[in-house]
DNA sequence: CTCCAGGTGCTGG
DNA sequence: CCAGCACATGGA
């Protein structure tokens, strides 16, 4: 099965760390497990991508999870167009990214784990999360190997403190286990999130320990598609004080000021690594 | 070994 | 409101 979009590039989606478990392979594909689904994907040209791994069914999935009906070219466009040299840069390296469609549970618990984390460990922590907790399934593929998909609120509200310790988590496991409970008790229901505006998604977010502005925004941007949503973390807050002396606004791109974000994010991370 | 990581909460000014 | 600090762990 193929989907097709301008703007798609899997290696710029998988770097760009909105997500974690899309990893490339030996070959040059990119394993992906979301939704309780592993895919394997492959990018055959600019702009056109094979999915592996799911049925004809599933399409609409992948294509929603991938945001193909976004029409990020004119954002593009728009900054390499412009007068700011840093933005013209970036827009140019990173016109690939997308902002994806992330389950609200899984983008909210893996931005807990994520703060004061560096990616690789992130994403070390997240399998390690997903194999004690998750489901054991079996690949589609000829493979057949297992993975797990990543837990469900009830799972890891039903882990005890010790067990979860045991995991590595740092201080963030009280974090962790209470945001599950929270979700899992009904206290809080995230698909009812999605009609909230901006400021009370984020409001609502930071009600949960361990959520402050910038999980808070992370959840907003890469989950519920808040494109307004500005996540200002280390690399950001650098950006804004050493290239721009404090002075760059998001003002000017209003609602669509956190995929400008997601652009300097990937072009920094990627010029001075 | 040291430094730092897609931060947050708490404290004292 | 803001600066400073502890936090628990692991990758580089």
């Amino acid at each position: 099965m193929y989907i097709e979009s301008v703007n798609f590039s899997l290696k710029q989606i998988a770097e760009s760390g909105q997500c974690f478990r899309m990893n490339e392979t030996e070959d040059g594909r990119y394993s992906l497990v979301a939704f309780g689904e592993h895919i394997e994907l492959r990018q055959l040209d600019d702009n056109r991508v094979r999915i592996l791994g799911t049925p004809e069914s599933r399409q609409h999935v992948w294509e929603d999870y991938f945001d193909l009906c976004y029409d990020y070219e004119s954002m593009v466009r728009r900054l390499r167009e412009g007068d700011d040299e840093f933005l013209r840069q970036a827009a140019e390296f990173g016109s690939g990214l997308r902002i994806l469609r992330q389950d609200p549970f899984e983008t909210l618990i893996s931005f807990i784990i994520s703060q004061n984390k560096n990616i690789p460990a992130i994403k070390a922590s997240i399998e390690k999360l997903c194999q004690n907790y998750g489901e054991e399934k079996f690949r589609k593929d000829d493979s057949g190997s297992v993975y797990y998909t990543f837990p469900s609120a009830e799972s890891l509200a039903a882990a005890g403190k010790d067990a979860l310790r045991a995991l590595g988590l740092g201080y963030r496991d009280d974090y962790v286990l209470q945001a599950a409970r929270v979700v899992a008790e009904g206290k809080l229901d995230l698909a009812r999130l999605k009609d909230m505006s901006r400021d009370q998604l984020v409001e609502e977010l930071m009600s949960l320990r361990g959520v402050g502005k910038k999980v808070a925004s992370c959840v907003a941007l890469f989950a519920f598609h808040q494109l307004g949503s500005v996540p200002v973390d280390v690399w950001i807050a650098r950006i804004l004080a050493q290239v721009y002396n404090g002075s760059f606004s998001w003002e000017p791109y209003g609602d669509q000021a956190g995929l400008v974000q997601q652009y300097m994010f990937y072009y920094i991370r990627n010029i001075t690594l």
